[in-house]
DNA sequence: TTATTCAGGACATAAAAGGTCTTTTATATC
DNA sequence: GATATAAAAGACCTTTTATGTCCTGAATAA
């Protein structure tokens, strides 16, 4: 049905807890990110696990354990942590597989995919986590001085 | 996985095939739209059915049957189609349902699945199958006199 | 009236999404 | 060194969605 997967939202929102942290060496538990977001703690668990293998975090075990960006927010954009945990991006099947169309070559609707899928990858791209960080922050402040 | 469905691909290539032709009148079977397209005849006919529900193909029952576009190619766009068979685009949760964000108006996930998918609905609703069509034409052109 | 063709709905299958749980391993503190 | 804490790894489970198929009934042209 076209739409993000749980899995690349709660990843999302969790990297954008651990990018308002202001310590940036003490490790955060999965815990603490799981509640502060509303996500399942077991399933975050999963997803930050894949976000290490990728290189987006670091883990500590053990006590006062948890999770470190290894990136400066700025540097990690939206289409990064998405495709972390989904994998990489295709609108369609054609556009993974040449020769998915019996005849590519004439086959107009192949561009509008192709086309489509640039521009939503070039957004993703575009969003950074110290930007949406900021905004959040922003956000809160108005909201704050309007009560 | 964030992938458009075989269903919308396939009503579209339905629909593409019905655009290319000359005659505006003569249904076209439904065996004939599958086998041109190379999709299963059983499943384009359920999607067929749902066009004709939304209105963009009428269809006729009976001997030399089928179905015809209710508009003409220019009118209708990729989005139509997306939507009359996969219902309406929405990237996110949060952009159907007001609230499903604990704190909507501190969330910045938010506005950047509204911006994208703004984005996409956009560009898609710009793509109508007279130039979806044209192009193909164009393209096949091109590879007959090259050969 | 008969062959053809769509309409409608039930049904089937497989894959993916979304998530839980248990065991193991690493680490800090007492 | 023992113990509590917390992530790693992988097995497992449930529900939903995607992708079809098939059968019966209704419309229609020859």
């Amino acid at each position: 049905m076209f739409r993000l997967s749980k899995a690349a939202e709660y990843a999302i929102r969790g990297v954008l807890y651990l990018s308002g942290k202001e310590d940036t060496v003490k490790p955060t538990g999965i815990e603490e990110i799981a509640t502060a977001q509303g996500v399942p703690p077991a399933y975050l668990a999963k997803l930050f696990q894949t976000l290490g293998k990728k290189g987006f975090v670091r883990s500590v075990r053990g006590h006062d354990g948890g999770f470190v960006l290894t990136k400066t927010p700025s540097e990690i954009s939206f289409l990064d942590i998405i495709e972390a945990v989904e994998g990489p991006i295709f609108l369609n099947d054609c556009l993974i597989n040449e020769g998915y169309c019996a005849n590519d070559s004439v086959c107009p609707v192949h561009d509008v995919w192709g086309e489509a899928q640039k521009r939503l990858l070039g957004f993703f791209s575009s969003c950074n986590f110290k930007e949406l960080s900021e905004s959040g922050l922003k956000k809160r402040k108005k909201l704050k001085s309007k009560s």
